[in-house]
DNA sequence: AGCTATGTCAACCATTTGGTTGATAATTGG
DNA sequence: CCAATTATCAACCAAATGGTTGACATAGCT
């Protein structure tokens, strides 16, 4: 357990994370449900190590939950703290416009499945 | 200018902008409005030097224009590529839930400002 | 028990990052 | 013309990144 995270220590790890493309297709992954590493690591050009580390990356941001259950740990997606991140990059939507608009359509059209 | 620039080319250039706190700090600075280096410089405990090279990171992701006028270079907020970000991001939403309302009731309580 | 599968740890490596200082180029004001 | 301002360039440096290989601990399977 790390000590209280302020919002720009967060945004620090959120971004971080982000910022890199295997990460992302991870995370891509999984949306598509909870996979363990060596699954995971199937589809990169990468060693298993490359991926584990890449998943303590991502865990570390808070991203992915790990589920250790004997040899298996199953890793989660939780992308709650991804809301901090769009949230600072909401800020600017008025400085790049007409994105109220659309987002308000989109809403729109979504609410029956949400 | 660079040849077309892939998608998660993009996404990599833009997090990794984000992903710094004197970065973020100069986008927040910059909604107030253009600047030149100097000025950009100030607030932060690092020398101009650091700034000129956060700003051409900046200016790699497409977050900050710069016009040179002589020997000022005035630094202006691009935001418009964050949309990417906010979009990848955005179709994450679903997995942390409940947002999709607390999306809908901004969006109608700014409608009139947009 | 012994082999195999799962995943981390440790060491290593090249490159990038974020910062520094010092020098240099260019513009502007006295 | 000279001095000061603005900002980049270049070299350097410590630390972090993203990757590798090899060794190791644990857990299942036969």
């Amino acid at each position: 357990m790390s000590a209280t995270l302020v919002a720009e220590d967060q945004l620090d790890l959120i971004f971080h994370a982000l910022a890199n493309r295997t990460r992302r297709a991870l995370l891509a992954r999984l949306k598509r449900g909870p996979a363990k590493v060596t699954d995971l690591a199937a589809p990169f050009g990468v060693s298993l190590n490359a991926v584990s580390k890449h998943l303590l990356v991502l865990e570390d941001a808070g991203l992915v939950e790990r589920t250790i259950k004997g040899r298996i740990h199953l890793c989660a997606l939780q992308a709650g703290p991804m809301a901090s991140a769009e949230a600072w990059i909401g800020t600017y939507e008025t400085f790049w416009g007409g994105t109220l608009e659309k987002l308000a359509d989109f809403v729109e059209n979504n609410k029956d499945q949400a």
